[in-house]
DNA sequence: CGCTTGAGTGAGAACGTTCTCAATCGCTGA
DNA sequence: TCAGCGATTGAGAACGTTCTCACTCAAGCG
């Protein structure tokens, strides 16, 4: 009798040393039935009798079986990832976010891959064309700046969704998540306002690109600032003033960097103005820190001295002294909302883009109390 | 002339309304070569005359192809995916730790899968079945117990190596990377010592399961007590104890879990004690959060009525008052170091395990001072 | 009894790459 | 002119699944 050979499955050791695990093809074998049969089991699609499905199972047991999700990814045109670009995991809020996302996603059996950009316009083209090829089932992302929106209107092109997080990008076909930047940061500056304080200033943290925008007497036309919150929140600042009749002061809107010791030094540089800010808003959690920070070097104290009002409730905001007045957001609940929107598509769902706005909520502590009129106010 | 079919290459939409992507087929057929020669062309092996791979880009370019990692993976046995299995990305310490990973991983043209783990076992051996599944290159794990020793194995087995940390689990076949947790721990409670206190708690963290062991007469045996940090940690702060000739009181080791909450709950009782603790070691930044919170709710100072030091140097830790004194991981650097091992070994570098330990580092600021005689030692 | 039906099965195609191997092309040197 | 050689090329296998399709078999029905 003559050996044809047939195919035998390869023992080849591809790349490294690394263990072959068995192919579905060899537990068909060992459990004595076809390929076809033992996907069927394994894979619990189609019909299969008891009797194959159990020797199938022992089979795949002893032999350590464990499907190989490319493969079945090939066919069947889903990986059950999700790509989540986010500008930097270390911030808070980001990576709040991605568990909101990272939860939503396991619970119905995605996975998370993770790319930081950095805010770096280059790395997030590159980390999008990855995940393109990576074929990820679609995309949560945090854009650096709507000029981007022609890489990722392609991405959306070539069929996979995206939903935009906390930022959004004119004109592009995608799902958003956010808040209402604009809203959020009127109430906070009209609180201020309620209590007394004409001179409010406003750290933005953003940089060099958005200094010049931010300089336009009157703030006007900050709202069109790109896909980052800071122009919304800006405008909302203005427009809280602007309705109290106040014109908005340039040299108290601050956009020197998001770090807290960027922070610091524009709190510094802002209390030294000879007509000094009486509070300050700061549109991000560490930026409140490093104002703080700062007051504290200048043997000011807060909120006798300055007040001061904060984004985003950070871990540490009611813990420390002075417990920090903060607009929250629910970062959590943007990730998982994010994720649905981002799953429903991926099921299909065909539907016009939607854009969620989440509501804040403003949590009054300590740090902001009632402008006192200055030095002569003194009571003997 | 007979037209013999050709395998004609599918149009047919897979799954939802997914637009497809050309194949590297309708690329080659586009530049008139053999998807072999495309292929080389496109993927930069073998070796292709100049006009070809013109021809080839040409056409790529024109069609907006895009290749397809899933079917490269499964010949090449390689996806160029890290999984990363941590018990919480919100925790700062393992999101630091993670971008460490992500940024070695990413320089190298590795991609980064992540699993949170919620310090559940089951949800961790289920993570572990899914990334086997996905046929990631590579792992780097926090384990949630040294229970899971025999999964962790069994992944290993299979051809995937995984490194460790912040965590270990003795007798694995796996590269560790962390901190000397109990030199560490020693050199903090040697510290607060030579400050002149005698009486100092240990804020653990750590759940119901660890209180058992944790209450232990003379803190015997705490060395072993399993994956986490908490038992080398808690021997460090023993030893320190024992070396001055003071038996460590096992009312003053507290294990009332993670949250900031329960840090609070916990110093409220710890200093209800009789003989209350006149300093507190705080084996993460959320507990010396909550210490804080605590002792401002009691009307205490700190560091005046109790000195206190933490571990990890958060944001917050510099800006807050009084500014905390900590023992300092290089977080980053053991996310980037466990990265850099993890890619060695992909790279097939067959060695023995390696354990790194990297240098924590003392920062000294204002949480703790010296003990001061209670009450009587008030001057006139 | 013959026909329909449906569950169960297996052969082989398909997914989109890279790899193997043999064939061809264009030169070079004798 | 022709053998020899390396660069270039294409056909087709391989990776490990799922999907399609045709087939078998037993049960149900007239």
């Amino acid at each position: 009798m003559v050996w044809t050979g047939s195919s035998s499955p390869g023992v080849r050791m591809s790349g490294s040393a690394r263990r072959s695990m068995p192919s579905i093809e060899v537990v068909a074998k060992e459990a004595g039935v076809s390929t076809a049969t033992a996907g069927r089991a394994l894979g619990g699609y189609g019909s299969v009798s008891g009797k194959s499905r159990e020797a199938v199972l022992a089979a795949a047991e002893r032999l350590g079986y464990r499907a190989n999700s490319l493969a079945r990814s090939m066919i069947t045109g889903l990986t059950h990832t999700l790509g989540v670009l986010v500008p930097d995991i270390e911030n808070p809020f980001f990576s709040r976010a991605l568990r909101g996302v990272a939860d939503v996603a396991h619970e119905r059996g995605w996975e998370v891959l993770l790319v930081n950009t950095d805010e770096d316009l280059s790395l997030e083209r590159k980390a999008l064309g990855v995940l393109t090829e990576r074929r990820v089932d679609g995309l949560v992302v945090a854009p650096t700046d709507t000029a981007d929106r022609d890489a990722l209107q392609g991405v959306i092109d070539a069929g996979i969704p995206i939903v935009l997080l906390d930022r959004r990008v004119p004109g592009l076909d995608a799902d958003t998540v956010g808040i209402d930047n604009r809203a959020a940061a009127k109430d906070a500056t009209e609180r201020l306002l309620a209590l007394g304080h004409r001179s409010i200033a406003l750290l933005t943290g953003g940089d060099e690109k958005l200094r010049p925008r931010l300089a336009r007497p009157g703030l006007r036309g900050v709202e069109r600032l790109g896909a980052t919150t800071v122009g919304a929140r800006a405008a909302g600042y203005r427009d809280a003033l602007l309705e109290k009749g106040i014109e908005p002061r340039p040299e108290l809107v601050s956009a020197e960097g998001f770090r807290r010791e960027d922070a610091a030094a524009a709190t510094t540089r802002l209390l030294a103005l000879p007509d000094p800010p009486t509070a300050i808003l700061a549109l991000d959690s560490l930026l409140a820190l490093g104002v703080l920070q700062a007051l504290k070097r200048l043997g000011l104290r807060c909120p006798a001295d300055v007040s001061l009002v904060g984004f985003d409730d950070a871990d540490w905001a009611e813990a420390i002294s002075p417990p920090l007045s903060v607009v929250a957001q629910p970062v959590y609940e943007l990730g998982a909302e994010a994720g649905r929107l981002l799953l429903d598509r991926v099921h299909g769902t065909d539907r016009r883009p939607v854009h969620r706005r989440l509501p804040t909520r403003f949590i009054e502590r300590d740090s902001a109390e009632s402008v006192r009129t200055p030095a002569t106010s003194t009571p003997p």
